[in-house]
DNA sequence: ACTCTAATAT
DNA sequence: TATATTAGAG
């Protein structure tokens, strides 16, 4: 079989190639034009470097690939390779005499795509095309970012096949292909988004869980109740672990605690008084923004007590707040949904800084959609309809400022060091917030989450701060009934602006240490 | 084939 | 930091 027969059932692409061949020795270069010619390329050939680049400069792209001698007088074959590299882009073939892996490495470095070690085989050359598909595919998908990586990227994957002579090069180009096909094979794709959990879709998330069960909820079926587009089982399986230790550091601690019973009972009873504890979940709300297509979005009642303020998912931990949070008060993110206070304020807010819709954004995260939230306590107060929360806000903030506990900005949420230089504070002790009425009426007075309100996709605080505002001024019957009338009573409107507003209240929340403030 | 957990990477 | 990925063991 002929070499050119046995190239050509290779692939018929390199007929033709251009080739741009350099080398200080002419009976070198004359072989190796030689053998270019055997594997129909196209050749042109010149002894000095310095000529080669002015070839190449004056013909851009008239050439597919430079094949260079390193050892030249003129010019360094390095040298001639990084210009290329940095003028042209060309894939450059370094050719030497010098088996050194120091050559070598120095060859790749500077950017070669493959080094060949003379007297160069005609084997060898009729894989050199490869060169070229492979770097047109890697420009083409790097070109907007960068423009000599040329000289990176590219050799730290040859680095270490350079230095053995290449008989199988066949294989090699194939593992190297692969190795980038994995990252790279569509070229406008960037990296995998990340998947960013903010309240709408651990919303979902929870609303699964729940429907699930949380003993029972595995990603892959919490994946097909949230039905997120882009959303994927792993995606899930890591939002459930870091669920699943959060939930289990705090049922830790609240069991923990002694006196549960006791505090369970009086719970109860400050439910019955606020006579908000008997909600049930008489209906659901039409959902205007959920995407919510699973099987959560039915009746469910719950005893009352066994739900807590942890967005309704969580096993009956006699229904107590966790108290006494000792390592700092961090709570990961994301995980706890605020408690709701009594709604007569009070929160004990934390901040965070996304909300909305879930989307995929140009910046290649999956977001979501929506406004940055505005920075406390930019807000006008006057203006929005949560006005009562942004007060809170302030209280809280008004509190720490009173009190010399160090702020860590904005987006700081109290720690449990903090609460308990809160709670001793002159602020609190003067009754500007009341730990004790803190500790006395905590979320769970006001029974379950509904799957409405996990399923509004706001949060459930605004939605029932509304309603208990309408509650209070009169434009809601009292006897409305359900924690589901109360949103339900919400006008378009308002739910929109819940909506906007959404996340005034992170959800990084938590109670600590309320032990200790009384 | 999937899940869980811990560890580690990004 | 939050999320992703991986390993190793069910």
């Amino acid at each position: 079989m002929t070499v050119e027969q046995d190239f050509e059932a290779v692939d018929q692409f390199p007929v033709g190639m251009r080739v741009l061949a350099v080398d200080d020795d002419q009976t070198c270069l004359r072989i190796l034009e030689t053998l270019l010619h055997r594997c129909q390329y196209h050749v042109t050939t010149t002894d000095s470097a310095q000529t080669a680049l002015e070839l190449l400069r004056e013909n851009k792209n008239k050439f597919d690939l430079v094949i260079s001698d390193v050892d030249m007088p003129d010019m360094d074959g390095f040298k001639l390779l990084e210009l290329v590299g940095l003028e042209m882009d060309l894939p450059v073939i370094m050719l030497s005499a010098h088996s050194d892996p120091k050559y070598v490495m120095k060859g790749v470095k500077h950017g070669a795509c493959d080094y060949l070690l003379k007297p160069v085989r005609i084997e060898e050359l009729k894989n050199i095309w490869q060169h070229v598909v492979r770097k047109s595919k890697f420009k083409k998908m790097k070109s907007i970012v960068i423009n000599d990586d040329h000289s990176q990227g590219n050799s730290d994957q040859n680095g270490v096949k350079a230095n053995r002579k290449r008989k199988d090069q066949f294989e090699e180009v194939e593992e190297e292909d692969e190795e980038r096909g994995n990252e790279n094979d569509d070229p406008t794709a960037q990296k995998k988004p990340r998947v960013l959990w903010t309240r709408e879709l651990h919303n979902k998330f929870l609303a699964a869980v729940d429907h699930l069960g949380v003993e029972k909820a595995q990603p892959k079926k919490i994946l097909e109740l949230m039905n997120v587009d882009k959303l994927t089982r792993e995606n899930v399986a890591s939002h459930l672990q870091k669920f699943r230790s959060a939930l289990k550091k705090i049922t830790n601690e609240a069991n923990q605690q002694a006196n549960m019973a006791a505090i369970d009972s009086h719970f109860m009873q400050m439910s019955a008084l606020k006579g908000l504890g008997g909600f049930h979940n008489q209906r659901q709300i039409p959902l205007g923004s959920g995407q919510f297509h699973g099987g959560a979005a039915t009746m469910r009642h719950y005893p009352l007590g066994r739900l807590n303020s942890f967005g309704g998912v969580f096993p009956h931990v006699s229904s107590s707040l966790p108290r006494n949070h000792n390592d700092g008060g961090y709570v990961l993110q994301g995980m706890p949904i605020p408690p709701l206070d009594d709604l007569n304020n009070k929160a004990f807010p934390s901040f965070t800084s996304q909300q909305s819709s879930l989307m995929v954004a140009p910046n290649n995260q999956l977001v979501l959609q929506g406004h940055q939230q505005s920075s406390y306590p930019s807000l006008n107060p006057g203006l929005s309809p949560h006005f009562e929360i942004n007060k809170r806000l302030d209280d809280w903030s008004n509190a720490l400022l009173s009190t010399n506990i160090p702020q860590s900005g904005v987006h700081s949420k109290p720690d449990a060091l903090e609460w308990n230089h809160f709670c001793n504070s002159d602020a609190a002790q003067a009754g500007f917030i009341d730990p004790l009425q803190m500790k006395q009426q905590p979320a769970n007075n006001l029974g379950p989450m509904t799957d409405a309100q996990l399923l509004r996709s706001s949060n459930p605080i605004e939605g029932l701060f509304v309603g208990q505002q309408k509650l209070e001024n009169g434009s809601m019957p009292s006897n409305a009934g359900s924690l589901d009338d109360i949103v339900n009573s919400m006008t378009p409107k308002e739910q929109s602006q819940a909506e906007l507003f959404e996340g005034d209240l992170g959800f990084g929340w938590h109670n600590s240490s309320l032990r200790t403030c009384i």
